[in-house]
DNA sequence: GTATACTCTACCAACTTAATCGGCTATGAG
DNA sequence: CTCATAGCCGATTAAGTTGGTAGAGTATAC
């Protein structure tokens, strides 16, 4: 399951993502807009700054915009930042490769390979949707 | 990421599938082998008996053996009960769905599409790998 | 009938999650 | 210049989850 932030994140996200032009829009209106806690949002657009998803401008009339088009922003790209690894095990994360703690063999794991193809499926699904995929579909479905 | 305790889950189950014979086999012994704390395993082992998962026999020379045959166990079958849903989000899963709490229309969500289409494609994968399946590549990679 | 092995409830420490608070710092408008 | 404004950032917190332990209860083979 999806963390409460990670669901905050594409909710803001897909605010910016809806509106055509590329200006700064403040917090708190991200905030209102998305029904995200303002504070927490704080942290979470600090976050996706980190990697480029968003850009910020300080200062009177500063606010947040998206770092890249729309179109080259995937959901994976956003959960990777707020919940980490899409893998189900760190031995099988392309992005964030580990050893299981108590793993003692990889090459003779009994799950490994499952997990693996489970890993490969989703992440051929969530990098293929976009932010700009997703606002579309907003609008046509008659969300602003 | 799976929690340690569904990795417990899953090495246990398949010390009880990689023997052939289906006598039960005591949880001591089980948490020996998958090398699983012993009086945590006996809570796993508990829930797991509850979906059939697993049978349990009391008393002297009482033990666990595998519910049904390995090859009709998935590893989604496993994960659902020791990690809960595979959805990434309650709207779309589909054994335990549930409106997400602050979502007011989900007919119009934008992110929901894309989540549905992620527990699809993982879904599939689980639940096409079996414990007799995982056994058999365990044993031809040579651990046994 | 008794040793043995599962059953069940309670408990615990450590960590994570979902926030909130308040002060600091950069910046554009006047 | 200056100051109101908006993002930056560290600390704190309450509640919930995770991973694990303890111990009393109960069924059953011998």
């Amino acid at each position: 399951m999806l963390s409460q932030k990670s669901r905050y994140a594409l909710r803001a996200l897909l605010v910016l993502a809806a509106r055509g032009d590329a200006t700064p829009m403040q917090i708190s209106d991200i905030a209102e807009t998305a029904n995200v806690p303002r504070k927490f949002l704080e942290q979470i657009l600090l976050e996706l700054k980190k990697p480029g998803i968003v850009r910020s401008h300080r200062g009177r009339l500063g606010g947040y915009s998206l770092g890249r088009p729309a179109k080259d922003v995937s959901f994976a790209d956003v959960l990777r930042v707020t919940d980490g690894p899409l893998a189900l095990s760190p031995c099988v994360s392309v992005m964030a490769y580990r050893k299981c703690d108590d793993c003692f063999d990889e090459a003779v794991c009994g799950i490994r390979k499952a997990l693996l193809a489970a890993r490969d499926a989703t992440a051929e699904v969530l990098e293929s949707r976009s932010l700009a995929a997703a606002a579309a579909q907003m609008r046509r479905s008659g969300a602003l």
